[in-house]
DNA sequence: CTCATTTCTGTAAACGCTTACATTTTGCAT
DNA sequence: ATGCAAAATGTAAGCGTTTACAGAAATGAG
C-alpha cells in the first residue's frame, strides 16, 4: 500500500544511524568544507585561528575519528607494522617484542602480531596476511625463508628489519646478533673447563638459521680444539622444558656420557637440569648444563643457567628504529650488530675426573 | 620545447609503476568487470566455472591481493581485533595471548596488540588507537576503566570481551576468573597450615581491579578465621621480581614478621623468595611465600611456587570464541567463569613454632 | 525454434578521506 | 579607499573496493 498521497511520511533517513560521524559532519557543523577540516586536522597551522577553533570543536563535539580505511586507501600508507615471532608462548621473543612496540607507539605506529609456531609453512601464511592488512613495514625473525617472500615484499615495497640474526653480507637491514660467534664463545668457555664429551640439544636447524649458526659454532670450537668430531651428540627437537628433558634422558642413555649439555635456548636448558636432577646427577658436579638467552627463567632456576645474553629490549627497539627509517626513507636502512656476552652462573663447572 | 610533432612518446604511463596490481588490471587481463573478480573472490559459486577459472589465472598471474583500505572503507569490517593487555615484559600474559592469536587466526582475523604499562591514561589511549585502526574487536583485561571508553565502544559498535577477571553482575561479555574467590581459596590453604602472621605484596589497587579482588579475597578470608584486621601487613608495589625483593624487606623489616607472604602474582613472588633466601630465611621452614597466575616461572624455581593456578590457554582461546561471536552477533556474547585452582608446591609450609 | 525463466555479468554509485586546482578573503602598501 | 600579492578556503576528482540494479546469456518448456 503506498500511503505517499496521504502524506504520510514512508521515508525514513538512517533508521538505525550508527553515529559514527565522517568528516562531512564536522564540516557542516564547523561551517567549514571537508578540505579544510582535513587540513585543519594534518597541516596545523595552516588555518586561521579562528577557524581552527571551529574545526576542533566540532571534532570534539562529535566525538570524530577519521575512518581508518579512507584514511588508508588515499594515503597509501597504514601506519600500521607487522611482526611474525615464533611465540609468545615463552618469554624468548616476548620482552623484545615489548620494547619493539613501544617504541613503535612512541612515534604513531600500531603494531600487528602474529606467530609461526617456528613453521615455515606458517610463517609463510603470517606474512602474506600482513601484508594483506597493508602492514608498512614487518619485523621477521632470522633471514631464511623462501625467496619468493623476498620478491613480494619488495615489489609491495614493504619495509623490512630482520632480528635475532646477523649477517654482514646480506642486503637486507638486521638489527640483530651473530648466532655463530655467540656460540662459540659459550662452547670455548666451556671447553677451557676440561669437558670433552659434550652434547647439544638443538631445535630444527633445517628449518632455522639461528638454531643452525649456534650449531655451527659449537663444531667450529670443537674444531679448534682439535677434538674429533664424534666428541660432540647432536639432537634435535622443539623449544619446551619437556622437550628439553626427552632429549637430556637420552643424551645420557649413550655412552661415552657427556660431562657437558649446551642447549639451543634457556627453556631447553631448564628442562634438561630438571631431568638431570631428577636422573640424580648433580649439576654441575656430575654435568654441566648451558643455556642460550638469558630469559628471566634462566637467572631464576637453580642452579642459576649459564648462557649467552642476548640484549633482547635493545635489540626490539633498534629494530623500531631501524624499521621506521627504512619506511621513511623507502630504502633498507643499515644494519646493526648487537654484541651478547656470555653469563656464567652455577650451572657451568669444570668437567668431571674420569671415572 | 614541444616533441609532439617529431612523433617522439614524451607521454610515460607510470614511469614508476609501483607494480602493485588492482581489481582493474584484474578484470582487463580476465576479460571481464570488476565486478565478476570481486564476486568471484569474495562469493565463490557464483560465477560460471569458465568465468571461475579466467579470473583465478589472472588473480595468480598479477599476484593480486585486494587493498585493505578500499575494502575496509566500504565493508566498514577490518577483520582486525584488538588486544591491550598492561605487558608482554614477562609471561603473564603472553600464554593467553598466543592462544588467542591462534584462534583468531585460524578464523581470519588478525590482531593488534598493544600495552598499556598497567597505567590507566596509556590503556585509554591504546583503546583509542586501536578504535581508530577499525578493530572489530577488542580484548581487555579487568573491568576498571573510564566510563567514556565503554560508552565510545558501544557508540562504535564495537564488540568487546574482558579477560582476567569474573563479575555475574556485570553486563559486560567476559571470559575470566573470580580473583576474589581464587585468592580466598588460597588464603584458606595458608591458614590452614597455622599461619596468623601475614604479609601480602600486591599491585595497586586504586588502579587494578584484579589486584583488588585478590587483596580482598585474602581479606575476607582473614575475617572468616576471626582475625584481627592487623594480622596482614600489605605492601603495594609494581609487578616485577625486583619489586617483589624490595617489598619483602620491607615486610621483614618490621614486628611482628609475618611468617607467610601472599603474592599478587608469580614475579613478585620470585622475587620474595630469592630477596627471602638472600636475607637468611629458610622458605618455607621459617617462612611461606605464595604466588598467583602459575606461569612457568612458578614451577621451575626452588623451592617450587605455591600458587594459583589459572587456565591461561584456555582463557585466551574461549576469550577468542567469545569476541568472535559478538562481532558476527552484534550483541555481547555469554560470558564464562573459568575455575582456577590452588597448586600446593613446595614454597607454602606449616607455620613455623614461635620463638 | 520461441519465449519465459533463471543465472551470470556489467554499469555505476557509493564508502570517507586527501589534495590539486580554483576561488575567495585578508593584509598591506599606496 | 584601492589594488595586489599572499594566505585561507572551497570544489571536485580520485583512491580500490563492493553491491544495487540493469542488462545479457543460458536454460528449459512448449
Amino acid at each position: 500500500m503506498n500511503l505517499d498521497h496521504f502524506g504520510v511520511e514512508t521515508h525514513m533517513e538512517n533508521p538505525m544511524k550508527t553515529d559514527v560521524p565522517t568528516i562531512a559532519d564536522v564540516a557542516r557543523r564547523a561551517n567549514v568544507s571537508t578540505a579544510t577540516v582535513s587540513r585543519c586536522l594534518n597541516t596545523p597551522g595552516i588555518a586561521r585561528p579562528k577557524t581552527l577553533e571551529k574545526v576542533m570543536e566540532a571534532v570534539r563535539a562529535l566525538g570524530y575519528t577519521p575512518n581508518f580505511g579512507a584514511r588508508a586507501l588515499v594515503a597509501k600508507r597504514t601506519n600500521t607494522v607487522g611482526a611474525v615471532i615464533p611465540t609468545m608462548d615463552n618469554a624468548i621473543f616476548a620482552r623484545g617484542l615489548q620494547a619493539f612496540q613501544e617504541a613503535m607507539h612512541e612515534r604513531g605506529m600500531t603494531l600487528l602480531v602474529a606467530t609461526s609456531q617456528y613453521r615455515p609453512d606458517l610463517e609463510d601464511e603470517q606474512i602474506r596476511t600482513l601484508l594483506a592488512r597493508g602492514a608498512d613495514g614487518l619485523l621477521l625473525i632470522g633471514y631464511q625463508r623462501d625467496e619468493r617472500i623476498y620478491r613480494e615484499l619488495e615489489r609491495r615495497r614493504v619495509a623490512l628489519v630482520i632480528t635475532w640474526s646477523f649477517d654482514g653480507k646480506s642486503p637486507l637491514t638486521s638489527v640483530g646478533f651473530d648466532n655463530f660467534k655467540a656460540m662459540k664463545t659459550l662452547a670455548n668457555e666451556v671447553l677451557s673447563r676440561g669437558h670433552r664429551s659434550l652434547g647439544m640439544i638443538s631445535a630444527d636447524t633445517q628449518s632455522n638459521d639461528r638454531a643452525r649458526g649456534r650449531v655451527a659454532g659449537m663444531r667450529s670450537a670443537i674444531r679448534d680444539w682439535n677434538l674429533p668430531e664424534n666428541s660432540l651428540r647432536l639432537v634435535e627437537t622443539v623449544y619446551s622444558i619437556d622437550a628439553g628433558r626427552y632429549a637430556l634422558a637420552e643424551l645420557m642413555s649413550h655412552e661415552p656420557k657427556p660431562t657437558a649439555v649446551m642447549c639451543g635456548n634457556d627453556v631447553l636448558a631448564v628442562g634438561a637440569v630438571r631431568e638431570a636432577s631428577r636422573m640424580g646427577y648433580r649439576v654441575p658436579e656430575d654435568l654441566s648444563v648451558t643455556g642460550f638467552d638469558d630469559i628471566e627463567l634462566a637467572n631464576v632456576t637453580d642452579p642459576a643457567l649459564t648462557t649467552v645474553h642476548v640484549p633482547h629490549r635493545d635489540m626490539g627497539y633498534r629494530a623500531a628504529l631501524a624499521l621506521l627509517e627504512s619506511i621513511r626513507s623507502g630504502k633498507p636502512a643499515a644494519s646493526v650488530e648487537l654484541a651478547t656476552d656470555v653469563r656464567v652462573r652455577a650451572s657451568l663447572g669444570p668437567a668431571p675426573k674420569a671415572g
